[in-house]
DNA sequence: CTCCGCGATC
DNA sequence: GATCGCGGAG
């Protein structure tokens, strides 16, 4: 059997409010490590990684490693019938196809219980290995996302630059242009307030504001959001959850470069090349339907959504491996409980 | 002439906020006792009664009964233009088909003034007599609020069990079941978050969740909400209006008990009886076209959307009267000033 | 943290 | 029009 109670129940509300969008099923993997998920979003565009460690947890027990497919929006709606300060308890029977979750009130006198169907999704666990980044940007989360949102106001897409003076981030629209520059400042009054600038090369790279603000929605989980850059790789854009573990997004950026004009450098390059080649790295299964993000906005024609396709997610033979898929099997049948109480 | 005056304007905010959802048209009863409403809602399975009495207000005068039949959603949408903290005054002048609303601001510097025509209702005044319950549920209303809430993004119908320990609301939706148990609590600092059971008999019943919504809508009036169970009886759920009177929301129970698959319960009654045979007591006019809920989800067929026809409003004998339409005429022509300035 | 009022959305 | 989410205040 699996049982996790987390006193801080508010961090699971958050941490599916976070996901819930992107992700519409993902099974959670349950194992001694802890409590965690990997699963891409519903175009196969971005990936999510949630890692909630056992020893985060005042109570921990799972006697045999488990998957719990789960419908994200059931679980964020069960969750959110938990209160801020309820107690949660995970628990699931070995065998059954169901799973319980159980919320106390700080004082006892509310005792709720909700049970959900768990479903069968074929997921390949993914191998995710950490890597060497040209730069990596730790700023206040709240102004992450402010940004973010204050972009997608004027365009859809953004380019993100590293320089050792600070990150800007740029967009453009049919209403006009935005660059918002963040300096590095680390002499602030609360280390939250930070932005600090780790840089080993200059990188400039560009992302769908969509998916950035999605993942904006992680705000609630930490003071501070790291933003790992390379010219090579998907972005990590991670949220630190306390003692815990993380959540982290991966996406896969766009091929325009900063300075140029993106429209009529992607025009040439769609035209160039047949979309069936430049499929995304990030794909796993061929064989489920692309959704290429189709914009209200029609103004530029097909080449605005063309981008989207032809990510420059194609990595020379050395890097191939970065977001390879390869499954991993963990030690399975493996005993651990933990009781930290 | 009738003329009210009431310092706390909010009230009557509060007030119509909580019934213009439920009820479209509805007359307002004025007499010495006070200022007061009962009427059916639009599909007829609910009724609300309110009672402002005269000597709550700072000034009350009405020279002869009358009747004022009100649009809900046009007297809502005037009185949201008074400011929480203003002085609202109604008056109508005997033989006027308007009322007049007037607001001042409590510092005399905006006085505004709104008046509407009055509309002709026929409804029967209806005498609900004071009943005896097999349990008697207090609590604070925001819990309650909470609960109705949470229930219904799991599923369509509450069933609220009363045991000696505590009361327990429960339902079951496609996505899982919810059970919330709050138990009696009278050891608490504020006396506004207790949680009290007066239990004669164990009783189970089974409400429509949109209707428990609805009536949440009330909380803002009281920190307390009286919810009022017997197996023959419609439930009252009762927000104390402080000093002056009460909002009470009636509500036919649906058929099906606590253990009782539903859908083979209900479906197996559906098709025994007839829906002629088996309109809910709570009908006033049966000349007024029913309006049963269609509910959005139709996986369980009709059957779904059959109970809120056959609720369990067909008492014995005894209690026949209990929510019998009797016309109740009050001594006309009678005059009172009040004046409590 | 909860309440309240506001703006945005469907 | 109703709901939800956001931001500000107690």
């Amino acid at each position: 059997m699996f049982e996790l109670r987390l006193v801080q129940g508010s961090l699971l509300k958050k941490v599916l409010e976070s996901i819930k969008d992107l992700v519409n099923d993902a099974n959670f993997d349950c194992s001694a490590t802890g409590f965690s998920l990997q699963a891409m979003d519903s175009s196969h565009v971005a990936l999510v990684a949630l890692l909630l460690r056992s020893e985060g947890f005042e109570h921990y027990r799972c006697d045999r490693n488990i998957s719990m497919g789960m419908n994200l929006g059931n679980m964020a709606k069960m969750l959110k019938c938990a209160g801020n300060d309820d107690i949660v308890t995970i628990k699931a029977d070995d065998g059954s196809d169901c799973v319980t979750f159980m919320f106390e009130s700080p004082t006892q006198d509310k005792i709720s219980d909700f049970e959900m169907k768990l479903m069968d999704i074929d997921s390949e666990h993914l191998g995710i290995p950490e890597s060497e980044y040209d730069a990596i940007v730790r700023m206040p989360s709240s102004e992450f996302a402010r940004i973010c949102k204050d972009l997608s106001s004027i365009g859809d897409t953004v380019v993100i630059s590293v320089t050792k003076e600070g990150v800007k981030f740029s967009t453009r629209g049919d209403i006009g242009t935005a660059n918002i520059v963040c300096r590095q400042n680390t002499s602030v009054d609360k280390p939250e307030d930070a932005t600090i600038i780790e840089m080993k090369e200059m990188v400039s790279l560009t992302f769908a504001l969509r998916y950035m603000n999605s993942f904006a929605k992680a705000t609630p989980l930490a003071s501070q959001v790291t933003i790992s850059l390379s010219s090579e790789l998907p972005v990590v854009v991670e949220y630190k959850i306390a003692e815990m573990g993380y959540v982290r997004f991966y996406l896969a950026p766009k091929i325009e470069e900063e300075e140029a004009d993106p429209y009529v450098e992607t025009k040439s390059k769609a035209q160039g090349k047949p979309t069936a080649e430049t499929k995304p790295k990030l794909e796993i299964k061929p064989d489920v339907e692309m959704k290429p993000e189709v914009d209200s906005n029609m103004d530029n024609e097909v080449v605005e959504i063309k981008p989207e396709l032809e990510s420059k997610m194609e990595p020379e033979e050395e890097s191939k491996t970065d977001l390879d898929i390869k499954p991993k099997k963990e030690a399975n049948g493996e005993v651990q409980v933990m009781d930290v109480e």
